[in-house]
DNA sequence: GCCTTAAGGGAACTGTGGTCCCGATAGTGT
DNA sequence: ACACTATCGGGACCACAGTTCCCTTAAGGC
């Protein structure tokens, strides 16, 4: 039997590239705005201006909507600079994450994301490659450390850019304690002093 | 005006605590086999064989019941023991966390109640009163390691035992690296190696 | 053991989230 | 520029989550 394509693979372009902006933009605002809980497919379609038919046949599911923002997300993603001092990039690394964890609207879009994929498979997969994307963005700072001898040679870049923002995330979804400036450079120093004892090979 | 008591306020006992027990132990079996998404009150009201009609009006939505269930959890909650070697015991604690986040019942039910926390604000509150129970259940080791002057005077106990968590739940949430037991020991030496060089203070 | 009334349970009801059908619109290959 | 058909959009429709009503049961104070 041959395998229907799904709806706006065959022509993409116009309108329908239209529709999914629209459409992805709304799901954004929304979700910085309800938490996951409130993303409605009907509300969407009245706010994106489309038919509430073409987001329940191109997306079905509030998971599956917030994995096609996830992927469109991870796609505008862009790399970052490095500044050749290994405490300074991680701690710039840090400042990052904490800025957008603590920005009124990313930081609530982020804790709805990390919702659906807990509610949603399509949406998980689709966060792991995010945070692979951004993750690697970062790896080559550390990467650099190594090769310039400031951190041992069996250091797993990846580990050590994760270290510093777990607590972090830690924080924001299961304890509750303040994310500050303090915390953020608490978390650098805690993963650079891990790296430098060689805890993450 | 007289402040309406909540339902089951005034008489808990009997039928009453009865009914609390029987809707948690659905409640809970339902979040860890279809998560929170899964978690129709109708449903947990077939389950637990109590009408419909008193879980809208004990609970009413998803997220509270899930926020009691969280709270229940707390209580539930009991402390463990130190064995004088901060090494071991932050060991002891990364396997303990790994061991319950793996567990095919305990892991899916941790995932389906930070959900329910980023759904609802009830929810997140009693998650924030776990992880609180359970981090001061951990920190007398930390404590005991401090005294001993195996750790700086200044470090803050509770921060330590969340580093040795942080990773891993990061690892579950964010990225979907791997947990095993390796990655435990890395969590709990990291953590170890920050505490060392005076970064959790 | 009795009385008061809090709490539970059954069943009918309703608003709305999600589906279906079909005509309208506009990409895309030629 | 044309034709073909993928995709969109409006509106009717339907199932069921959540509410309401009211009677029954049993907690808790005396």
């Amino acid at each position: 039997m041959a395998a229907t394509p799904p709806p706006g693979a065959v022509r993409p372009g116009g309108r329908t590239a239209r529709v999914r902006e629209a459409v992805l933009e709304a799901a954004a605002d929304t979700l910085a705005e309800k938490g996951f809980e409130g993303l409605d497919l009907g509300e969407i379609a009245r706010i994106a201006g489309v038919g509430k038919t073409t987001l329940y046949r191109r997306w079905g599911t509030p998971g599956a909507l917030a994995a096609d923002l996830l992927q469109d997300m991870a796609e505008r993603s862009l790399p970052r600079s490095r500044n050749g001092d290994i405490d300074q990039d991680l701690r710039d690394n840090a400042r990052l994450v904490l800025k957008t964890l603590t920005d009124p609207r990313q930081g609530r879009l982020f804790k709805a994301l990390i919702a659906a994929s807990l509610c949603n498979d399509q949406a998980a997969q689709a966060l792991r490659r995010f945070y692979a994307v951004r993750i690697d963005e970062w790896a080559g700072c550390v990467t650099d450390a190594v090769e310039r001898g400031d951190l041992p040679p069996a250091t797993d870049p990846r580990r050590v850019i994760a270290a510093v923002s777990a607590p972090l995330y830690y924080a924001l979804l299961n304890t509750g304690e303040p994310l500050d400036e303090a915390a953020a450079d608490r978390a650098a120093a805690a993963a650079l002093a891990a790296a430098r004892a060689g805890a993450l090979t």
